[in-house]
DNA sequence: ATACGAACTGTTATAATATGACAAGTACCA
DNA sequence: TGGTACTTGTCATATTATAACAGTTCGTAT
């Protein structure tokens, strides 16, 4: 906790994420829904784990698995690629991050502890990514897929373009 | 053509691409509809672009790059990657092929000519990939695009489940 | 016809992303 | 305390992708 910290009601929405935001409470908070969720399941949040989940959420980006080697073996870890690769496919697997296909990147969950599709706003100029919210089953996809008697598991919906400030950069 | 061609009308719609179609007919047809976008748009549709979309059409299915690759060694172009990848980048360049990004792998667009936004149904258990329709500026991410001044330039849909043909084998 | 520039092809080499397999350590429970 | 499932770290390798450059082809303007 840092002198910024403040009380959880202030921008609790931020569906976006190319506004800044308090980055100490959010981290927080997200490490400690994931410490909870994996008590309650039974998972084991460990420290490489765990020091995975804080590296994407301090970064506040989307990283490389490579990157996240880097970052792990700096803090103590080994230094080969299944450590990254382990560590992702767990916080993956459980909801707390992401990957974004389009960059074979990752990036920590912005909205932890709800049930949720994601979708990504992923900025071509600066690289940065902006999580919202998908509605698969509606829409044209949903009905397509009823339509086929696909059955939908899990969708990856991500939209590249720019973002506020880049578009504005380019506009000038 | 083959004995089992038929009259344009027929099956107009194959929203889907679960079921069999008449390649033979929808092959001639995307090739047809690439080399005249070419000629309008003064492109050259070489050899082996050429021969890369009817290696994709004949297949009916995604394929790796380097499978691409070893098609196109065995019809006597270059073996080395960048051939195969040059092509791909410029078919999927025109719109004539889409990149799946959640396989690495690329696949003949399913609906040529027209302008679009695909989405795509990917399946688990055998791989198989159907084309739809996306409708991106809709929904909730076009209205979180909109709110946060995300100006989106293409979208990436894709969702992964199970095809009607293995969800019945694994209701067994 | 010929010279020119742009685009295309093929190659070598290398970068970036990802997984299989195994040994050693750790947590948890019977 | 012994067994089992899980986790970590490592080595090795597979898969996907691009940079750079030389030689060729294409279209066009002389």
């Amino acid at each position: 906790m840092t002198s910024t910290s403040r009380p959880d009601d202030a921008p609790s929405t931020d569906p976006v994420g190319f506004e800044s935001h308090d980055h100490a409470s959010c981290i927080a908070s997200a490490i400690a829904e994931a410490e909870a969720h994996c008590a309650r399941e039974g998972l084991r949040f460990t420290p490489v784990r765990r020091k995975a989940l804080e590296i994407l959420l301090r970064e506040h980006r989307a990283l490389g698995a490579y990157e996240m080697l880097d970052a792990l073996r700096e803090a103590g870890f080994g230094s080969q690629p299944p450590v990254a690769y382990r560590a992702l496919e767990f916080l993956v697997g459980n909801g707390f991050v992401h990957k974004i296909e389009r960059l074979n990147a990752f990036i920590a969950c912005a909205h932890p502890g709800a049930t949720h599709s994601p979708a990504f706003m992923i900025c071509r100029a600066c690289d940065s990514v902006a999580e919202a919210q998908a509605t698969p089953a509606r829409g044209a996809l949903g009905e397509a897929a009823r339509a086929a008697g696909f059955r939908i598991e899990r969708t990856v919906v991500e939209a590249e373009g720019l973002c506020p400030t880049c578009s504005d950069k380019s506009d000038t």
